[in-house]
DNA sequence: GTGGTCTAGACCACA
DNA sequence: GTGGTCTAGACCACG
């Protein structure tokens, strides 16, 4: 069965984060599971009429962050799930996404509790509706 | 006074825009007001030891967005608050502002719950306790 | 087929804008439609041997517009027609460029009947003869 | 009597443009008729709050387009009507007014037919509804 | 002094 | 190959 990736060439977010961030989405969803294989980076560049490169990129930013594994010769593995960033540097990471989204927002004329309203609705979305594989 | 910028050179995030977002906090802050005046181009070029076209840049975006403007020979000034985007548009802002801030946080197993919980808390800070100047 | 660009360097009006409002006209004569590749930024300030940084600044301006978007690797295209100015913002526009238009014009000693007389002609032409590419 | 010029230092627009185009519009409406005296280019200064190099720059202007003729040690006054320019020299500089303007203003979604209504609105009043002298 | 335009060229990210 | 960022420095317009 062939993942079903959903890539805009194209849109202002590069295509090799677009397959990263579904693969994120999926693990985190659970609908890719521990030992699962994933596509090869030719048949998946194929499927996607993408470059090859592209494909290689977002399972090599995948594996440096250990959510996957690629064992040479065999394929490319989801991993044991484990968190490779110490507490504090989570929330290191957490604290600036969230300075930054607000830095885009802020001019924007929408009030916080609006803006908060969406942003829960959004996440939980975006943590259910994870798109079909 | 100086504004005391925090720029951190070599970050994902170009310099350009974290001037960029600096001022734009500060004017959502109220930290700047209408009609202040900013640091001249080379002024705040040499202050943070970057290319006067650096700040040139961040400058120019801001006045394009109508938050300052410049009068040749004079400098930079805060500008009278006015919204130029339509109503699609800044919701359009803020989706993609949304979907940015979930692609770089999901994968930190923070609960969706707890993520909302401190956005609040961030964004009520951020509109009260204005970084100093 | 390369566009036919009339850059006049040297003239009161920057060249990156004389870029921009040509790509402008031709977008909203539909001479450029939705998907249509630009030419490379390079490519382009070869053409009209100016520097690519002036050509990139024109596309960087059209692109904060939403006329254009570009795609890394892969070049600048068309986007979809959107609005991104609220109402007010739209009509500020227009009157500052008809203030402008009338203090160009005012000491041509043309009677006001026959300025607008030749406006609606050019304005109907603009719309239909867009000028070739 | 001083005249009343309405100058907002700061726009887009430079002081010095502002004050010839203030004082090309009393004389094409008739508010200044050949003969009149302006103020020196000290005493405008003051009554502005400028600097006379900005005066004297607009003045210089308006003396080259034979509008304004100074007399040294006397002042400067307002010239015998004439026009220095060709027939068509002033149609090439209607046409290009023309060019730019619908070049600013095509993309903003708002009908030709409303365009020229407002033209013509703007038009009349700004031939008519001189800023008071 | 101010900001704005343009050139020249380096280096990086993306495909 | 594409566009994006940044530097360095020249020249002009404005006051």
């Amino acid at each position: 069965m062939s993942l079903r990736f959903d890539i805009t060439p194209g849109s202002p977010q590069p295509i090799y984060e677009q397959i990263e961030g579904q693969i994120r989405r999926w693990i985190a969803t659970g609908t890719l599971k521990e030992g699962d294989q994933l596509p090869s980076v030719r048949a998946l560049a194929e499927q996607l009429t993408v470059n090859p490169n592209t494909v290689a990129r977002a399972y090599s930013e995948l594996t440096a962050e250990g959510l996957v594994a690629s064992h040479a010769g065999r394929g490319v593995f989801i991993a044991a799930r484990r968190q490779i960033y110490s507490e504090e540097e989570r929330l290191r990471r957490l604290s600036c996404a969230m300075k930054r989204f607000f830095d885009e927002t802020a001019f924007l004329d929408i009030p916080l509790a609006e803006i908060l309203r969406r942003l829960e609705e959004a996440g939980t979305d975006y943590f259910t509706h994870s798109p079909k594989p």
